[in-house]
DNA sequence: CTCGTTCCGATGCGGTCGCATCGAATCATG
DNA sequence: CATGATTCGATGCGACCGCATCGGAACGAG
């Protein structure tokens, strides 16, 4: 055997070249050619790793649809002591608005791949599937905190969650656009997650 | 003087190309050559109306910015008799999440601009004006609405106008990506509007 | 070392891009 | 009609695109 290669590990810097230029130019910025230089390799390199150019974009999707995902599971389990489910949403919350300036090209590639989905359906299930797991994520944690007592109960959490998501996303686009700042949005977050608590 | 050429016309025509092109392929597939053919003129005729690509794309955002605008206001006009505020409101931003499948569309190509204007100042400065608008526009139906008394006083008109255009972008953008159905949408925006009145 | 396999990087190809150029057509004016 | 300003449509240019190809480097097995 050759030489072996971490296709894995390679596919992943190819992915973190993709988001890098999506953030500087815009998604139709992005080229094989440019992506390889980006991640410092050939661009038969990157041709080994990703039959087409469509294939590496999905995976790119793919990867920072788990990177979201991660971050959210990530805000919940660092809490080491049992918070309250209010505190929990919150932070899952301000975790999914990417409000944070270091988040923002996060948010920016995100909203890349939002678009482009409408034409294309592979990005569009992908993203699909990732917008499930967060609600399901939400849900559960509405759940939570009525179970204990600190959200209404009246509330149906699939609603909710559905609410809490778009609207999150929402404010994200635009704090990305300039029209609303990262404070006003977050401020908007909390005051409607106010709203969902028994004595708000 | 030569043969004239309603200018202004044309250029709306061209608009329009690009938004048919945006609508069929995505943002990236929107060239010169295409929009010419899709528009029935030469491409020579579309450098005459707009020196560069950027140019044409800039004014087909403004374009469809004041088409998003005219209807929001148009709906609300078209009320015929003084409506309840709710009601305006309710159509107002039913106007907005575009969720019928007519305007589903123009909430593509609307994606689109917003993707793209975090890499384009330019396009921007336009969203911004036009979700300054917007804003507007929903904070006097929410003082209105608080006028008649049909609307919780206590709510901050600004941050509720926040909320409400945030939500029906998010939810937009889920329904055309396929994670929402427009029921289900136009329901959890409904279901938000509920919360405003005094007596929800 | 030799061989066989695997991977890399360079190059080429056909196509499309945005933009510039230019002759022909058009039409009010003298 | 002749003129000159103006617009049109076609063509050319240089650059870049995605993708295919291929010689050779790298490296384990015999």
């Amino acid at each position: 055997m050759p030489r072996q290669v971490d296709y894995e590990e390679r596919r992943r810097q190819i992915a973190e070249a993709v988001r890098l230029l999506i953030t500087r130019s815009g998604m139709e910025a992005v080229s094989l050619r440019d992506v390889a230089a980006e991640a410092h390799v050939s661009m038969g390199a990157v041709q080994r790793c990703f039959r087409t150019k469509d294939e590496m974009l999905l995976f790119a999707l793919e990867d920072i649809s788990r990177r979201v995902g991660d971050r959210a599971k990530a805000r919940i389990e660092a809490s080491d002591a049992p918070r309250s489910a209010a505190t929990l949403l919150d932070r899952t919350l301000s975790a999914l608005a990417l409000v944070d300036p270091e988040d923002r090209a996060e948010a920016q590639v995100w909203g890349a791949f939002v678009a482009h989905a409408a034409v294309s359906d592979q990005l569009a299930a992908v993203l699909r599937e990732t917008y499930g797991k967060l609600h399901d994520l939400l849900v559960w944690l509405i759940g939570y905190g009525q179970d204990t007592g600190e959200l209404t109960p009246t509330a149906d959490p699939a609603t909710e969650a559905r609410t809490l998501l778009a609207l999150t996303e929402g404010l994200t686009a635009q704090v990305l656009v300039g029209h609303l700042t990262p404070e006003s949005a977050q401020e908007a977050l909390r005051r409607y997650g106010r709203g969902l608590l028994t004595r708000g």
